[in-house]
DNA sequence: GGTAATTGTGGGGAAAGGTGGGTAACGGTC
DNA sequence: GACCGTTACCCACCTTTCCCCACAATTACC
């Protein structure tokens, strides 16, 4: 399943966060509505029900003879909740998720392929300074990106 | 699909422009006059709804751990909407993306090939004025025109 | 040149979306 | 078993968006 658009809103002081219109919809019609949030990359990952089965059946595959991609399995799946929204549309964040992704007050949630993103509104900043930077001053992204098509 | 010409609009308080008649026409053939709008190099691109679907096919394929092209599908598919003019000819243009491309009263939309931009009258023109002074002063610029036939 | 159609701009009102807060249930701790 | 903090479920309000209708300006057509 994929998401597309940037929501910006607040979190409030209960720790509530409200999910796009579009995307409740959109995950209502695969699994009552509930999904899937762990922590990954300075923020939070947000997958539809299916796609997080699949997930787990990968990550339930990984020998536990395998020191790294154990360390990660304990991170990645350590982290994760099912949520579902309330009747307002919101989700409470769980104060570990909260305080990994640093998210405080202004919040941006981001469509993604297979996913959506949850960032405190300070770091999104910083990523996308990053990213502009990088493609002017690097030809081969540049590149890469019109490969697409764009 | 390929669009042609420059129209100038006046985006209203509400965040509303007017999509040029000739482009909605087009649009009309292909998705019931829904498209894509998303932020990229200062502007909006606007994409008929399938060149978008193979867009997002291959923003699908960019493997997560790319970091660099990562941040790139989190701007640029982040920053996408589906939009449908409404029976005046106009859409909605969310301020997510009327800040990012500055657009304030004065609006110009150009015909591209594969899609067409929004921009504000002021960066389009700081656009221009770069180029023509980039014409003139860079032959391998001037060559390059040329060899296009033109 | 006059009339009709198309195009672009503005605004009102209903609906939906987002935010804040209150209270009751729940769970853990002392 | 009483207490405290957390979570869940309400309700109420404000803002934004959507869907109309109206009118001015421009273009096309007799």
């Amino acid at each position: 399943m994929i998401f597309r658009g940037r929501f910006e809103y607040t979190i409030d002081p209960k720790g509530r966060v409200n999910i796009p219109a579009p995307f409740r919809d959109r995950l209502q019609e695969s699994a009552q509505g509930s999904f899937f949030l762990t922590n990954f990359s300075d923020c939070l990952y947000a997958f539809a029900a299916d796609d997080w089965a699949r997930i787990e059946e990968r990550l339930s595959r990984v020998p536990s003879t395998d020191r790294k991609m154990n360390a990660f399995v304990r991170f990645f799946l350590g982290g994760a909740v099912e949520v579902v929204p309330d009747k307002q549309g919101r989700i409470l964040v769980p104060p570990s998720l909260r305080s990994y992704a640093g998210l405080e007050k202004e919040v941006v949630i981001l469509g993604m392929p297979n996913r959506f993103e949850i960032w405190s509104l300070a770091r999104w900043q910083e990523e996308i300074g990053r990213f502009e930077k990088e493609v002017h001053e690097d030809p081969g992204l540049a590149r890469e990106i019109s490969a697409l098509g764009i």
